[in-house]
DNA sequence: GGCTTACTACTCGGATACTGCTTGTCCGAGTTCAGGGGG
DNA sequence: CCCCCTGAACTCGGACAAGCAGTATCCGAGTAGTAAGCC
């Protein structure tokens, strides 16, 4: 049970972004930014494009731009995006199987353990929903460095 | 991303076996009660005995049985045995690789990506840490036939 | 009759296949730009 | 000189394979219980 690599090359992807400013930029170059696979990476900016966080140029000159603020994009949006459903429990409704399903009555209320577990889930949904870019983008601002090395890179 | 199905068949096999209490009761009965692969529901259990939930007696007459109290069980207890590795994300440091890993300096902090991340995690573990098996089993004795149920499906 | 012993049946435990998803790659549709030709 | 047209290059977008973790299964090691044989 983890996370796909794809959430992690879009939030440094989308930071990126940011930093460069304004105009679209290719997935062969933001691939180059940081060693990554481009076609694969390419394949996980198209879902933060149906998402709508990154809007999509074709064409010579073309490329991803930022289709937000970083203020307004928040890590639960760029999971949720990149990983399609987050629900990381799945009830399958085994209490309704088997011996114990066949004896029992048709239950009326939802299973105590998918509660239990949504109810974990939904902490971490809202942990995730609580930060957004933005916050990241003022931590690594804190190192000056930063955002030259970060456009130097995209000469 | 999503959790295995272990989880759920472990949560419920765990509150069976407190229901009927006391003796071992095999791998095959307990998979029996909810309709499940014999042999994989026993897989897993070996999880859960390498991680102290659970204590196992071979030959005949022998099975699994509770080796602490429900209230003594915490859902993150479970999750981690039978999941192994419990943290979602994983960085993968692409900060340091490709152009901007080499243009940037070695970094001295931690990636603020991860440390974001982390804390969502952390937030899911503490839910799951802060709910035992017997909260869920003290869901389940609302319905006073849900006891009697159990204990009939295991003859 | 009581004890020992061999045997059988049953359990867990780990080693062994199979499946589906994550990961990775490739080619086509569409657009922009440049360059050449014509007015 | 200005405009139009043709071509090429570059981009995204979705369709197509490969690798790996999760899923499922099977067989062996070990133990308790039983029944037979012996004292």
């Amino acid at each position: 049970m983890r996370m796909g690599k794809g959430v992690e090359w879009a939030i440094h992807t989308l930071l990126n972004l940011d930093f460069i400013g304004g105009g679209p930029m290719g997935s062969a170059q933001l691939a180059a930014a940081h060693g990554l696979p481009a076609a694969y990476l390419n394949k996980q900016l198209q879902s933060l494009v149906k998402a709508g966080l990154l809007a999509s140029t074709p064409g010579p000159r073309g490329g991803f731009r930022l289709a937000r603020q970083l203020g307004e994009i928040t890590l639960l949006d760029v999971v949720d995006a990149v990983e399609g459903d987050v629900n990381l429990f799945h009830c399958e409704e085994i209490r309704c199987c088997g011996a114990i399903g066949e004896l029992s009555p048709p239950p009326d209320g939802p299973c105590p353990v998918k509660v239990a577990m949504r109810r974990a889930d939904e902490a971490w949904r809202q942990a995730l929903a609580a930060q957004t870019l933005q916050d990241i983008r003022l931590e690594l601002d804190r190192s000056p460095e930063t955002g030259n090395v970060i456009r130097a890179a995209f000469g």
